[in-house]
Parts: structure tokens; C-alpha cells; sequence
RNA sequence: GCUGAUGUGGCACAGGUGGUAGCGCAACGCCUUGGUAAGGCGUAGGUCACCGGUUCGAAUCCGGUCAUCAGCUCCA
């Protein structure tokens, strides 16, 4: 007998060589139908893997992270078995669960319309009807490729000849006349599949590389239950509605035109306020964190760039004025960053260790030569500004000043109330990167991401590591954001740059008298304000709060001799920096509200017979709340507490 | 950059398999001075993204360009 430690700690004994199916299915038949796979001394394992030894087991269904991947890993192998069913040329490639459902690659004769994928669907709606049961099995890895080979599956062929290498046995699954190299694990039978939707057709390159022949990838969601496919094809359209891209422009926060460009959005008025009140707080908050201001040029002679190495790593990515290759000529280069122009801050003049920490910052305009294809909104644009910063240090305040950058930047992300969703991502050089991107020794990328993996668990950051992520002179913690469709992007980085002041001779005389080479961290606070606009927008779902908001109160006269006290009202909020306007058109309030609360405007204030006479306005929210009729004074008090506590 | 889709007045959409376009909202004007999410009447607004080709004739067919969207690749 052997005995199985289960979640709950209770001990379980079952007869050797049962198989874990057996096992559920003893706990109970409720438990074996939801159980998608289990937990076998804490590795996710099939349902079908047989138990030879004492150990924790655990069962994992559909609430489980593993166990959904597990179900959408069937579903998509019911895909592709609908696909080859349809389309039999049809050749396979890779098929993975991923964050919110699976895909499956293809190399179809032509990639599948709308149409096809309804199609396909039904097909698949067959598969599970028919409930098949899935089978596992092995071959030797030469097996493998001859099996593969003879189903003409050269994708197939290409990924086994890889496994082949380590010379274990390759597994594969089965269901009916359907067969995939597959690791698994997966699901007992198709039939559990019960509610699923192909989303997309696009593009995606054979195993990553843009090198590789373009394949057609099909994008899926599954679930075991209708109602929870229903919830989550709603949930999709009501991400739709917080788009920023949609919600941005309607709500006239910013807009794009033709004949200006990709990535080049126009700011409206609403939107540029929003940035500047982002920004006008981050200098101040910086200025108290003893930040220098500068302003540095947007361009450059490449000369600059060609000290840095910009000129070298980054060519294809910068906006070149003039013509590189003629030496006779001066050729100028817009800026992609701003390191070495701050930079130049420092070799002003010759540097004690008495002037470190020198903290630099500057609310920095950028210009990066996106490819066309890589635009989205306010989220990847061409000209972007960041609230840029660099920190040149004695070495042995690097600690020090890492942290207060990552202080900084977590009092800021938690303000504006995007902490919470954040992850970290210790972000580090990969030494076989094909397109030799890092520069300096191995020692040097050794040293540096010691230090900062050092500074990054003394300080108990929780971060997961992303190889091949490093700046081209260094490693660096990137804080991540997800924007309303689950994309993930930076949205603040921290840098240690062990190799520029270097480049450009950054020396210090020390306290002995000798010279030598500072630190550098590279950081952002706010990082990009359009990026961190999309995301307050998506967040919010356009209804900033009252700090942030563009117009904070909308007075709403009822009837034109209500103007007067309407306008004073407008007066005295002003006074006391509340930003509002009098709508005194010749509308009805309630259109004058609809409006307002469309626009998300946080306050509306009624103004008529009743207001006028006690010198009162009557307050509504944007959420639709009547808080009643207010003087002067309290309502100021109410509003000045909401925007100094910056609360939602 | 790659694959696919899309582009009709400010917005959201009709229509159109070749004979120069419609609705609603918005805008503007007039009437209405109304108490918490759309008052009434009227007016104006589009070379159907742009450029070129085919045609007696193109918004419609063809080619190119630009832009937007999804995804891939990239992102100092």
C-alpha cells in the first residue's frame, strides 16, 4: 500500500501501480469529473500517471491555475484536430495554453477567415460531443521521428529531433484519429469541453524568430461551464469599453491625425492637463527628494551617440536628420534617451565626492523610430516624455539610492493607484544573445546584476526574473503594467549602468584625493506620462480622480437668472484652484447632467430659485449620488480634503 | 517590419455586385427659462482615407500609399 499525504494533510492509502484517475475517482466521482489534473509531490502531473511511491497529491481542477492550463492545453488539441479534419494539408506546430485560453499554430494553406473559424468551431463541437478519450503514449525518440516523418508533420519533426537529443522517450497523445507530440498533461476525454470560442486568426513566426516562415495562429477561451464563457466573452467587451485607445478619444483626452503620423498622438486639451498635473507634481515631489532640474537638448550630433554606443545598438531606432554615411557633413540625431546628455551635467566641471549623490532629473521628451507595426494608442507611440533621472554615485551609495528610487517610484505608482497591479522584473543580460546586444565583460554584467539582485532581496522585493531583458550597459528592475487586455508593458525602470561613465570619462575626486569612477543608476518615477495616461484611463475607466481630473466641477444654472450666483460660485471655486466651468446653455438641466456625468466630470453643482436665495449650490456626483444642498464653505472643505488626499 | 482585417459627414452606423450617398447623435439657428441622465422645430455639413489605373462613367473593380485594429517580431 502506499500512502498519499493529500492537501487537507489527511493521509490516504491506495494499492501501488493505481493510477491517479483511480485515486479521484475513490475521493469522489464529483471530485473525478471537475479534476482536470493533479499534484504529485508538488509537480502537475496527468491524470493518468500511475502512483509508485509514497508522496503529497493534490487535485487540481478548473480553479486551479495548472488545471485550467491543463484543460486548455486539450482544448487546444481539439483544435487542431478540427482543423486537420477541415483542412487535412494543414501542417501542425505548437498548440499551448496561455494566460487566458490557448492557441494552436498553424501552417494552413491560407490563414482562416471569420467564417472558417465558425466553422472550425463546429467542428470542434463534434470532437467534444463525441467525447474521445484521450490516450498517452511514448516512442523512442527514433520512433518518434519516423512516426512523425511519415505524418508529414515537419514542424513536428524539427521540434522532436530536439527532445530526441537528451534521448529520452517522447511522448505523445491520442484522441481517435488525431495524434500530437505532446507533453502534456491533459484532460481524460474531450468531452469536458464543454463552452469554447476561437477568437482571432493572425500571424505569428515559426518558433519566435521573424526569420521563420509566418504561420496562422488561432486564439481560443475555454471553460467547463457555458455561463462561464458568457462571463468572460462579457468581461472581454466591458475591457473593450475602458480601452483607453476608444475611451481616450471620446472622452477627447487625445486624438491622432493622418497626416502627422503613427505614434505621434495630438494631446487635447483634457489630456494635456491630465500630463501636466502628473508632471507638475512629479517635479515638485522629485525637487523634495533633492532631484536637480535640468533641461537638456533634444538632439544631438551623432558624435554623442557614438560615445554612448546609442549610435552602434540603436541606429535603426533613431530619427537621423542629415546623412550618416556622408563624413563631410554634420549629421544630427533626435533623442532616444537622455543619459548622456545629463551626463553632461556632471563633466560640467571638475566632480568631488562631496557633490554625491548627484541626483538629476528632467521631464524628458523622447523620439524612438518605432516599426510601423509596433503602435498602440498612447501606450507605444514615437515621441513620449518621461519623468527621466540619473543618480551618479560613490559606489558605496548605491544601496542607498537604489532604494530611494524604488521608494520613489512605489509612492508614485501607489498615488495614482497602479501599485497594487504592478509586478517586478529583475531584468538581466543574456550572454548568447544572438545579436550581440550587451556590451562590456562578463564580469562587469556579473557584478552589477549581483549587486542589484543583492539590493533587490535585501529590500524583500518580489520579482521574477526576465533573461535577455537588460539595457545594452546594464541590468535592470522594470516595473510591469497590464494594460485592460492583459499586455504587459514597462512602466518604470531602474537601472544600474556600470559601463557608461566610462565611455565618457565620469570621474570623482574621492576623499583620499584619488580619481575615480561613480555609479549610475538610470531611472524613471512616473516613466512615460502617455504610457501612465492610458493606464489611468483604463483604471479609472475615464473617471480620473478629483485631483487628476480635467475639470473637476461643472456648475449647472438652471435658468439664466440664476447666472450671477452661478458665476460667483464659478469664482470662488477657481479661488481655491478647483478646476470647473458654467454650462450656460439654453438646455435643460437634465441634458446639462446627462452631459456632465458622460463626460465624467466628478461634481456637478445646481444652481437655481432655491440656491440663489440661501447662497447654497446642490451637489451631484458623476456616479449618479444627490449629496444634497451645500454653502460655500463645506463644499470647499469637501473638495480641497479629496484632492489633497488624493483619493479616488 | 511581417500576417490578416478595416477605412462612408465630429461620433456611431446604413447603403452601394459601376450611373456622384442616407439615418441617429453631435454642431449651428430659432422657440422653450425648464429642478437632477436626452424639450421642440429648422439649417448646414461628405470629391465615401489618399494617389494612380481600367471605364462613356469609380465611393463601388484593379494597383500603390497612408492610417486604424488584432497578433507576431521588436522595445535603450
Amino acid at each position: 500500500m502506499l500512502k498519499l499525504t493529500l492537501k487537507d494533510g489527511s493521509i490516504r492509502e491506495v494499492e501501488e501501480n493505481i493510477s491517479a484517475a483511480e485515486v479521484v475517482k475513490g475521493i469522489g466521482m464529483g471530485l473525478y469529473k471537475s479534476a482536470c489534473c493533479v499534484k504529485i509531490n508538488g509537480e502537475v502531473c496527468d491524470l493518468r500517471t500511475v502512483l509508485t511511491e509514497d508522496c503529497t497529491f493534490e487535485v487540481l481542477t478548473f480553479d486551479d491555475a495548472d488545471g485550467k492550463k491543463t484543460f486548455w492545453h486539450t482544448a487546444s488539441h481539439i483544435l487542431a484536430q478540427a482543423v486537420k479534419r477541415l483542412y487535412p494539408e494543414t501542417k501542425l506546430a505548437i498548440g499551448p495554453a496561455i494566460d487566458n485560453g490557448f492557441y494552436y499554430d498553424f501552417d494552413a494553406p491560407h490563414p482562416f477567415s471569420p467564417e472558417e473559424l465558425t466553422k472550425i468551431e463546429a467542428e470542434m463541437k463534434k470532437i467534444v460531443k463525441e467525447n474521445q478519450a484521450l490516450e498517452s503514449f511514448t516512442l523512442s525518440p527514433d520512433e518518434a521521428i519516423a512516426k512523425l516523418k511519415e505524418m508529414d508533420e515537419p514542424y513536428k519533426v524539427e521540434l522532436c529531433e530536439e527532445h530526441a537529443a537528451k534521448g529520452e522517450p517522447i511522448s505523445f497523445y491520442k484522441q481517435e484519429e488525431f495524434v500530437d507530440l505532446c507533453a502534456g498533461p491533459h484532460l481524460m476525454s474531450t468531452g469536458a469541453v464543454k463552452a469554447f470560442k476561437l477568437l482571432s486568426c493572425t500571424g505569428a513566426y515559426w518558433r519566435g524568430s521573424e526569420k521563420n516562415k509566418m504561420l496562422s495562429r488561432v486564439y481560443g477561451t475555454a471553460f467547463p461551464k457555458a455561463a462561464q464563457l458568457d462571463e468572460e466573452i462579457q468581461r472581454r467587451e466591458e475591457a473593450k469599453m475602458r480601452d483607453h485607445n476608444k475611451l481616450g478619444r471620446e472622452l477627447e483626452l487625445f486624438t491622432t491625425v493622418d497626416c502627422i503620423g503613427q505614434g505621434l498622438p495630438v494631446l487635447l486639451p483634457k489630456g494635456a492637463r491630465v500630463i501636466q498635473l502628473l508632471q507638475r507634481w512629479i517635479e515638485d515631489e522629485e525637487q523634495k527628494r533633492g532631484y536637480l532640474l535640468t533641461k537638456t537638448p533634444l538632439m544631438a550630433k551623432s558624435d554623442l551617440y557614438k560615445i554612448s554606443g546609442h549610435w552602434d545598438h540603436y541606429l535603426d531606432g533613431m530619427f537621423v536628420l542629415g546623412d550618416p554615411t556622408d563624413e563631410t557633413k554634420e549629421c544630427f540625431a533626435l533623442r532616444p534617451m537622455t543619459c548622456p546628455f545629463q551626463y553632461q551635467v556632471f563633466l560640467n566641471r571638475q566632480r568631488s565626492y562631496r557633490d554625491l549623490p548627484m541626483r538629476l532629473g528632467e521631464t524628458s521628451t523622447l523620439f524612438r523610430n518605432e516599426d510601423s507595426g509596433e503602435m498602440h494608442g498612447l501606450i507605444r507611440v514615437r515621441q513620449f516624455t518621461i519623468s527621466e533621472g540619473h543618480l551618479i554615485l560613490r559606489p558605496e551609495q548605491l544601496e542607498e539610492e537604489f532604494k530611494g528610487c524604488l521608494e520613489l517610484a512605489k509612492y508614485v505608482l501607489d498615488t495614482v493607484g497602479m501599485l497594487e497591479d504592478c509586478t517586478f522584473r529583475f531584468s538581466q543580460w543574456d550572454p548568447a544573445n544572438p545579436k550581440n546586444k550587451y556590451e562590456g565583460t562578463a564580469e562587469q554584467w556579473e557584478e552589477a546584476q549581483t549587486i542589484m539582485g543583492k539590493i533587490l532581496d535585501n529590500l524583500g522585493v518580489d520579482y521574477e526574473i526576465g533573461i535577455d531583458e537588460a539595457a545594452f550597459y546594464g541590468p535592470k528592475l522594470d516595473i510591469q503594467y497590464k494594460n485592460v487586455f492583459g499586455k504587459e508593458d514597462t512602466i518604470v525602470t531602474i537601472q544600474i549602468d556600470m559601463l557608461l561613465a566610462e565611455k565618457f570619462g565620469m570621474e570623482y575626486v574621492d576623499v583620499d584625493g584619488s580619481k575615480r569612477r561613480p555609479y549610475i543608476i538610470h531611472r524613471t518615477s512616473l516613466g512615460c506620462y502617455e504610457r501612465t495616461l492610458a493606464y489611468l484611463i483604463e483604471k479609472y475607466a475615464g473617471a480620473f480622480p478629483l485631483w487628476l481630473a480635467p475639470e473637476q466641477v461643472k456648475i449647472i444654472p438652471i435658468a439664466d437668472r440664476h447666472l450671477d450666483w452661478a458665476g460667483e460660485v464659478q469664482a470662488k471655486l477657481e479661488a481655491a484652484g478647483i478646476r470647473c466651468s458654467i454650462d450656460d446653455r439654453a438646455e435643460k438641466m437634465g441634458k446639462k447632467i446627462r452631459e456632465a456625468t458622460l463626460a465624467k466630470t466628478p461634481y456637478m453643482l445646481t444652481v437655481g430659485d432655491q440656491e440663489v436665495e440661501n447662497k447654497t449650490v446642490s451637489v451631484r456626483s458623476r456616479k449618479g449620488d444627490n449629496l444634497g444642498a451645500m454653502d460655500m464653505d463645506a463644499l470647499l472643505a469637501k473638495l480641497l480634503t479629496e484632492v489633497a488626499t488624493k483619493a479616488r
